[in-house]
DNA sequence: GCAAATAGTTTGTTACTTGAACTTATTGGC
DNA sequence: GCCAATAAGTTCAAGTAACAAACTATTTGC
């Protein structure tokens, strides 16, 4: 039974506990953990004494420990170059500890199975309109995924240290309820609860949190080493959602909905918003108020969603489609805006377009830097750069299955055992 | 020649720095300072000792670190009810440490000295308009307090553990330079260096911060410990800014500008702001924006800061000006429309109103809160309550030295030698 | 073949928390 | 008035973890 905040906050940091002898060592377990998972290069119990400022005599006792937890592997000592006994590598193993990722989504159900060095060994999507389900029917949707992606990984010997599941709603972060998905039409559930409740998996440690915030951090794991460790991931699907990233750590805010941008107002006289607002962000620059300022679905209906619908949007901006430049123009220029507000409060310089958005970047990525460019106020001292997701459809999976990998990073001790 | 990190950060709890024994106690020592601080009573080591898990021997060898260094006090040990050997009751010891508050604002230079229990022992303020000096003659006036204050605290043998300055601008954080401050038409100096190279303040360990930032502080420890430990401060003056603070931490961002909330846009058809956008808030709800649509002062003149003016318009708004309410109402609905963005980012529920807006709290905030009530996204599982600041124009001061009394609080291994 | 260089281990030392026994100081029953 | 009960605080041996320095292992270069 992990909760939730056990693996945000390994105990021996929080500084009203006290610190302990133990806490020590469990401290610099990941300290070490983290060199080696870090460097690009497999590194030597030297090196990391010299880069710490550790003893060797200490780092070796350390690494040792991480070994035979099963955590890191040690490799043939190769040839060095220069005088001296040559260095055992060091490299994370990547059969000591997997994680699932598991995503519910409006119009599909993911998992994946990542292992420690961060390598896929297992991906499954079923697509399918989860509006049209029970949130138990959804559930027992995803749990089939899950026990198949568990099945794999107890057939390679991978232990799963956890699972984490992605939903597009607000997750009270102390609670782990949705309190609503709107585009699901879901409130007040504790899906983590009903997952947990699926034949199977009960004994898997299970966190659930906001799809967006997830894709953030699946951004964050793609973009290391070199990529910036502060940023904010816009997450364009039905709804738009935004996920701060700030030193290498997910923002999440007292109840953990930080980067609600969604209803950010843009435009005072727009269309009405089911918040009861007018002219919100998702009224302007969301998927379905794409396709209806370019014509492409009737105003009062509701589209479609899923491949069908962003493979039909793509060609028709290839093919040059007027109205739907417009509207792409029209977006782009609302979500510069937004996030410029947003640049503004959380102080960051890198914005990442996600999802749909990431697809229909060539269009929407100059409006939104023009924009960002005059309403951001550190952008003279610190320019805004504005670039598009690699991951595609899988960031949040891999967020989600990577946040537990790194609760096993930030926290070794607790899986040695 | 303390850093600016050093005192936001202590060592020990840095996740990639390795820890030591030293650190073991150098954190319980903040433990145990803290609970003793935090208490409304004095304590006793054997509540310590119960509280925080450490045990009885551990906490009598901190406590007795603590009082050898001056930082607790110990009580005469008072009759107790019960049975057993009565407590000796533990408190902070105020003439442990000092620190200093300063600010150079628009149209005044202030001091203050505060011990360690958060005691206001010397206070010192000159109105002047800044404006009309050169960076180095405000400077060398507000180092004039500063040699004064360090006087009174040298005459009670106060120890002065540091000072921090509070300027109406963007600092950045990593290298303490004022990059801009547009009030004062002043950029990129830095003020850190010009004040430390004044007689007699050379090896005064000296932060610099944003006003607003630092008027948040100032807030959250003056509501302790019953008031709220998340909020959104917003600093009214002739700026406007705010100041985020999150489970009783200051949200800086990457550079230290967060909470830049001056230029959110609040309407599209609104004044053009010196920034280059329209509408934005400091348009409308700024000081002079409320004079000036009140026709108080000539639209293209700037007004006379200050006292006078503040005064002027506290005396109208209870006189029940019409024109001056309705651009109260304005300004409150331009407040809310933009705090809204603000909540729904970093996922707050309270907001207060400072400066210049507590004092006009009256008329603000039910325009803010009714804003507020429809526009954030959480308000209907998280209510937003929107308060009005206790410290009026010293909230500034007294969270820059309680920074520094704080930097003592969670490092107090390292004030005592 | 031997010195220099670098990697990693061994061993005794030091710093800190722990736990249990011990001392101190008070209340309350007889 | 005395003594058991109770609670606060101290002392001290034990355990754990990092450290420092000496030591072993393995390579290059002359």
């Amino acid at each position: 039974m992990s909760s939730l905040v056990t693996v945000l906050l390994p105990v021996e940091r929080r500084a009203d506990r006290p610190a302990r002898q133990q806490g020590v060592r469990d401290h610099n377990l990941a300290v070490v953990l983290r060199r080696i998972a870090e460097a690009p290069q497999p590194v030597s119990r030297a090196d990391i004494a010299a880069t710490t400022g550790l003893t060797r005599a200490t780092v070796s006792s350390l690494v040792d420990s991480l070994v035979a937890g099963g955590l890191v592997a040690e490799l043939a000592p190769e040839p060095r170059t220069g005088a001296g006994r040559p260095a055992t590598g060091l490299v994370v193993a990547g059969a000591g500890a997997g994680a699932l990722g598991v995503e519910i989504n409006i119009d599909y159900v993911a998992v994946c199975l990542v292992d420690l060095t961060g390598t896929v060994r297992y991906r499954s999507v079923v697509i399918e309109d989860q509006r049209r389900l029970t949130p138990a029917q959804a559930v027992a949707g995803a749990a089939e995924l899950v026990r198949a992606a568990l099945a794999t990984a107890n057939l390679v010997s991978l232990p799963v240290a956890g699972a984490t599941l992605a939903v597009p709603g607000l997750v009270e972060s102390r609670t782990g309820i949705l309190r609503v998905a709107p585009n699901l039409g879901w409130h007040d559930l504790d899906v983590r609860a009903l997952l947990w409740g699926q034949p199977g998996l009960g004994s898997l440690p299970l966190t659930i949190d906001n799809e967006a915030n997830l894709a953030a951090l699946g951004e964050l794991a793609a973009a290391r080493p070199d990529g910036p460790s502060s940023f904010v991931y816009l997450s364009g699907e039905i709804g738009v959602g935004a996920g701060i990233v700030i030193d290498g750590e997910l923002f999440r805010g007292t109840h953990g909905w930080g980067g609600e941008i969604g209803h950010f107002p843009v435009d005072h006289a727009g269309p009405p918003c089911s918040c009861g607002a007018r002219g919100c962000l998702e009224q302007v620059a969301g998927q379905e108020a794409i396709l209806r300022r370019a014509g492409l679905i009737a105003p009062a209906t509701t589209s479609m969603v899923g491949q069908p619908d962003q493979g039909r949007l793509l060609e028709l901006a290839e093919a040059g489609d007027p109205e739907l430049l417009q509207a792409l123009e029209e977006a782009g220029t609302a979500l510069g805006l937004a996030v410029s507000g947003v640049l503004n409060v959380v102080d960051v310089d890198t914005v990442v377009l996600g999802g749909l958005y990431a697809a229909l970047g060539r269009w929407l990525v100059p409006a939104v830097e023009r924009e960002v460019a005059y309403r951001v106020i550190p952008h003279a001292w610190h320019p805004v750069s504005v670039r598009v997701s690699s991951l595609g459809g899988d960031a949040a999976i891999m967020g989600a299955a990577g946040a537990v990998l790194r609760g096993v990073l930030d926290n070794p001790a607790a899986h040695l055992d």
